[in-house]
DNA sequence: TTACTAAAACTAATGCTATTAGTTTTAGTC
DNA sequence: GACTAAAACTAATAGCATTAGTTTTAGTAA
């Protein structure tokens, strides 16, 4: 009954890992409190309940999801910095698709924080379409017609909906971008 | 105790109505078996159990889809029924935000099952593509990614993901589809 | 070194949840 | 009117999140 040295830091990343292993929809608060070695209640002296976990663990992952965007356009500009950044995105959806699907999941109560992870995601991606030659409007037009082309392919490839036909998905999804490219091309310069 | 009458097409669709009121993670099979007028066990004369529920809300929440879809598109063709379609699909995720959670979790397990149900929103998307001078495979390619974008877009929207700007919502989900569109006329004719 | 305190662990209990086993009632048929 | 199978029931189990109350621990002050 030592004391364990538990904290908020070690609980949400242990949570995540949980989360990957067992399935989002199946994390529970007692695997939890079993692989931290510790009694469930326990949790409850570094925790409001499961919703902040679940909460946490949405924050952890749009910010690794964050980090790696960056990563996919450092040196990296328009067209190149685009076809990177898309794939990079979706590669992080395949390594990690029960930790993606805690990304839409981000509580919709807390509106401050939910602003604030959403923007974690579009950043970079206005960091992109900056050196295009849009209008602020049109960038946020463009911006959410992509992060919907991006988050709906992964997430319906992952449910498994592209499974019927010869057309192979890679490409499928390698068209789609550049067809976002064309258009964005297309606006002048 | 008098016999119900219950049946596995009532319990369904009573299930669909309970998923709407109280959001789809809330469904319970109490609430259901309360709202029938029955204990819970007694639902399992008709039922295997939960997920059984939950993969046929699924799929009626499909069938409904599919169904507005194709009034949608009814006398109509090309980018009429393009617009047509994607306006009717919208609209149907944002009268009943909850049932089409159910939508995207039809569950992986029963592959035949949900090829089929997959192809029920393929399906007029693919008859009104037959229009344009695709080829079969580049169909498939923009098939996806039409349907990426649309289900992308309603699903971020609801979650809350596009509130920040002044942009207005319908426009960008008005531009997006004209984009398609656009690219769709641009492979020849 | 001892006493005190607050944090962090614990045990135990509550009320949800889905599910199963066994029992009683009902509706329809022979 | 007796029989049978379906469909209701009651009762119990196991797992879930959560809360209240108790004990232990680590660190500080005397």
């Amino acid at each position: 009954m030592a004391k364990k040295g538990l904290d908020s830091k070690i609980i949400i990343s242990t949570a995540a890992q949980l989360v990957e292993e067992k399935g989002y929809d199946h994390f529970s608060l007692n695997e939890l409190a079993l692989k931290l070695g510790v009694k469930t209640a326990s949790l409850y002296n570094h925790i409001e309940g499961i919703q902040e976990v679940n909460s946490k663990v949405s924050h952890l992952a749009v910010s690794r999801l964050h980090l790696i965007l960056e990563e996919s356009i450092a040196r990296k500009e328009r067209d190149e910095a685009l076809m990177s950044l898309t794939m990079a995105y979706r590669d992080f959806a395949k390594k990690n698709p029960e930790l993606y699907k805690a990304v839409i999941k981000l509580p919709s109560s807390e509106d401050d924080q939910l602003k604030e992870s959403g923007a974690q995601v579009v950043e970079p991606i206005i960091a992109i379409l900056r050196k295009y030659a849009l209008n602020e409007v049109d960038m946020i037009h463009f911006s959410r017609a992509l992060r919907s082309a991006i988050h709906g392919f992964v997430e319906m490839e992952e449910a498994g909906f592209f499974r019927r036909h010869d057309a192979n998905i890679d490409i499928s999804y390698e068209k789609m971008i550049k067809g976002y490219i064309l258009i964005l091309n297309s606006y002048n310069n």
